[in-house]
DNA sequence: CGCCGACCTAGAACAAGTTTCAGAGTTGAT
DNA sequence: ATCAACTCTGAAACTTGTTCTAGGTCGGCG
């Protein structure tokens, strides 16, 4: 059925290759060749982390041309940054189904990182791909490393509870993202115990007041 | 004068290569060697960053066979990390010369931090260079890392004038380091401006309450 | 029907980090 | 002075990310 033609055509028009951003349309081929190269790097990454991501291997395991890969991720680091879009997402879909419990802003943010924390552990080379991945990226994946950061203030956001932060809320809530990816950083490592990560992790949750704005009274 | 022997010997007993670590005494003209390495690495560093620090160059640069530079730096990383230990060291030098005139310890620290992050701007690519290697770094450079982590906490716990920190405080020094390390790297990858940069960092400083132990009670 | 243009494939080629190896060079001990 | 045990050198080889080239496939259109 060549329902590929017509929109091969308008991605032509627009441009050269298919972006990982939501600007181009792709066919369902494409689509589906998309998912394939994701879902192998996953299974490599999840095997050997970031080195056993090879990228003739991924290019092997999702039956498609080395070429065709760069096409797709022009390099291994936006496949990577890419995957880890793509976990985030489906975080996010889940914390939504089952919110966290916490009473106070603090501790549903620990909890909901504590929880986004355990289920890196379960695939820990998983997690230090897409991290070193994320960390290497340099000024040409900024794009998408921007976008993997609104993805997890969102996160964060709705673990709070807050619709509408104050740019001090934000400038806190910047600082516990920082603080996750750090810990993660130091976690997979091996600098950092797992118990180091919780009490970081609530340390930053409890200090940074996310109750009400600093400055600003709030009567 | 054959200075040099003895202590090779005292070398070979103990490990087969020198180490960054202060491990094992390197000959004068083995420190010789290790010091033309780094300088050279700098040099091109500050040209183009990480990406132009080539270790083919390098060993040219500072006239010793890629063997031997492998030999003194088992990776790129292991280079660039200890690049950073150098200018870490420096910056402590500096700092406690010329100490940090804030009133509360927030202020010294928020101080000390932004007076490390101008000398960085100075030198941008040489920046990008130390702070790619070190987030990049795998387990491999665990104990390299490790010690950069250890000065930096020194320099901050120093700012704030605490000897003897308690386990919170040091959580807290801990939260700090991360943020540091995080807008710089958003900084570096063009991801956060400098103003950005400054409302974290005043903002991380402010909030991790220094000068009170947190859960014991301080009559 | 047969050509066009976009996309894809296979594979070579290139770049930079890393490893390896044979042959000097050095140095302390005998 | 010679030896043994190192270290250093120079150059090639190997690995993996990235780029390039030449040709193949497919759907739509003249």
């Amino acid at each position: 059925m060549p329902a590929e033609a017509n929109r091969d055509k308008a991605a032509k028009t627009e441009a050269d290759a298919p972006r990982t951003t939501p600007a181009s349309p792709l066919t369902e081929r494409q689509e589906a060749r998309r998912r394939r190269i994701l879902r192998a790097s996953a299974q490599l990454a999840v095997r050997g982390g970031f080195d056993a991501v090879q990228m003739r291997e991924v290019a092997e395991s999702s039956q498609v041309a080395l070429g065709t890969l760069y096409r797709y991720f022009p390099s291994k680091i936006h496949l990577l940054v890419a995957m880890m879009q793509d976990q985030l997402e489906r975080l996010h879909g889940t914390l939504r189904r089952k919110p966290p419990t916490g009473e106070t802003a603090a501790e549903r943010t620990a909890e909901t990182l504590m929880r986004a924390f355990r289920a890196l552990q379960r695939e820990p080379h998983l997690a230090e791909a897409m991290v070193r991945a994320l960390t290497f990226a340099d000024r040409s994946v900024s794009p998408e490393v921007d976008q993997v950061s609104r993805q997890t203030t969102a996160i964060i956001l709705d673990a709070v509870g807050l619709t509408g932060p104050t740019p001090d809320q934000l400038a806190a809530v910047r600082v516990i993202e920082h603080t996750w990816h750090a810990t993660l950083i130091a976690w997979l490592s091996g600098r950092a115990s797992l118990d180091q990560v919780k009490t970081d992790i609530e340390t930053v949750c409890r200090l940074m007041d996310l109750t009400a704005p600093k400055e600003t009274d709030t009567p």
